[in-house]
DNA sequence: CGATAAGCGAGACGGTACGTCTCGTCTTTGA
DNA sequence: TCAAAGACGAGACGTACCGTCTCGCTTATCG
């Protein structure tokens, strides 16, 4: 076995860890407080970094709001396996509901979305964190099918967008809260008999 | 009958409506035109305008954006009554998805979100704007409720976020188009027997 | 021979003095107080008077601030008599000494100059006001002529020169102040044997 | 010995003197071609750089012209040593009335001047740069004290004064030439038997 | 007596420049 | 080679004044 894809086998010094999740706990920090835009400069400072570390390691600022807060949602979304959809779905949806809540994730969120439509790479750093979400929800509801829980032709896609629209849309408007009832309402209204 | 109020009744050039319309006008070609962002200065120096004219007729990028978009999307919308729930919402996600199918409108849209997700202001005539479209939304639910269509009881706030949430979510990530299907099967889906 | 040059004798309403005076004496208030620099914005505002107005009168900044000015300054020049040159002159300098060290009178003076070098208006304003102040030197210098206590062929350009530029200097970079004394060291200073 | 004020050593880019170099030639470009007034967004476009470089090495327009300006008038008053005080006055002048009739000079002085009046920041500017003028002159003068050619009581202050005030009013005001005779006049009158 | 013509306060308008802010890149020094 | 610091070119931001141009009104003069 030859070691043959890393060629040249490193010189000078390690990339630090530590400097890496100082500029995420930074960046959560920043947004959480809430004071003042978070900008690339204002991260660097509060920091204690160079802002070229920041580039370094991200390309963008809505990449490194996703890698933050992606930290921050894993634990939280473990698909978990309620015996029905319903049940499944529900505890996604409230599971994201009070992800959201939390101030930094919410402000986050709403942050790489802003960015997403005037930055080409923060559109794509969206479209790969929107993605594995609705690839998780896929997952949920995938497993309804397979009990019979679901018809086999359900469009999944127009769920899957019906349930996280309704969630970005209360997010980035604001003009109604992601409350523990409306991830109860709005699982009922996702599933069948919904569309037969 | 005191008309004690309106002291001084105004004095000063009046303002001038065509500039105004300039103003709207020429945001719309820039957003359509989709070169580069829309800043006030390129927008101000299209309109052949001075700058402190533009914040003259509005507080902030987003206001202007968002009264050039509403007098787009005015016409689009009316609502048309079909005599069924179902038709009546087909038709009216139908005309939504083809006015934010258009460059102008849509980039506009976008633009609009992005910018009331830092700046205050543009939060507030997002708020206005898209309040003023959820009521025109739940009107066309209420008749279906009148004919008795939908039950008294139905959730309308519930079933509005959910179609403009579908809407925005994929004009945002722009991960899957909104097409003449996607508006009938998402009528299908929002209306009952869902969630019953 | 008609009388062609005044065609039309005049209509309309007359020209307010209370107005003009009104514009004057805020303009004075507004280097007094020299709280901000005097804008023609400020001073109309303070005079209660629209900006049109201040242009109907005076065609600049600087023609405004000479005019409150020469007002002030008249009555402090009479270029006494004291029966010799030396006693003349050292009545003119302080006289102008004094007038200068008027907190309005000074700042006016000083924001004429400033203008004079960016507005060609205001350098023309000052060459007239600078003018008639010279030749009201000039005439106390001739009276010393006339009595033989200079001699014909001084050079009194030079010596007028000297005297405003002594003032101009000092009031304009503020480095020493225009005292009493220095008028009187000043004059002995300008008149012969100097330069015999 | 304590090395302790001197912590941090010094990271970052050096600040680049050619950048520096680069602003100040714009300047007297701007200056001696006189087409229009020279502003901070026509200097650093002239200049090619950022305005914000620019007020990084200056603090206003004043001190950019200022130090513009110092390095032009540095070799042209030498201070030359002619044996007698009216000789190196006559020079000194001589040379002062040449410098300021440089097309730039004379503007950028004027210009100083006229930021002076308005911006405590220039107005420091000038006073650093007409205190090292009159220190010049000043050294000039001494030294015909010391050569028993000046009176010990001799009231340096004023002939200093009377000697710029006379320069700056002609260039200010711009009514008579600073001309090669005028210096030679000029120093004749400004040294004894003068004011004796 | 109108009709006509200013004068006037107010303020909109097209401009220009201001000084600040952030961006993403580049360069220096020390570790 | 990495990292902190920060200079750099670029350019948008929102504000301040400029001088001109209407507005709606008031006040004078003339036919």
């Amino acid at each position: 076995m030859a070691a043959s894809p890393a060629r040249r086998p490193h010189t000078g010094r390690n990339r630090n860890q530590a400097t890496r999740q100082a500029i995420l706990d930074a960046s959560l920090d920043l947004l959480i407080s809430g004071e003042a835009a978070m900008t690339m400069e204002s991260l660097a400072a509060a920091a204690g970094v160079g802002k070229q570390t920041v580039y370094r390691w991200w390309p963008s600022k809505a990449a490194v709001l996703a890698e933050a807060l992606s930290g921050r949602a894993r634990d939280l979304v473990p698909a978990a396996d309620t015996g029905t959809v319903l049940g499944d779905v529900t505890a996604f949806l409230a599971a994201m509901f009070r992800s959201a809540n939390q101030p930094g994730v919410g402000r986050a969120l709403r942050m790489i979305m802003a960015e997403a439509q005037t930055s080409p790479q923060a559109a794509q750093v969206l479209r790969a964190y929107t993605a594995g979400r609705r690839q998780a929800l896929r997952t949920v509801l995938e497993r309804g099918v397979d009990r019979g829980q679901l018809p086999p032709d359900a469009d999944l896609d127009l769920i899957i967008d019906q349930a996280f629209g309704f969630v970005w849309y209360r997010l980035l408007v604001g003009h109604a809260p992601l409350s523990r009832r409306a991830a109860t309402d709005l699982a009922k209204r996702l599933l069948p008999p919904c569309g037969a």
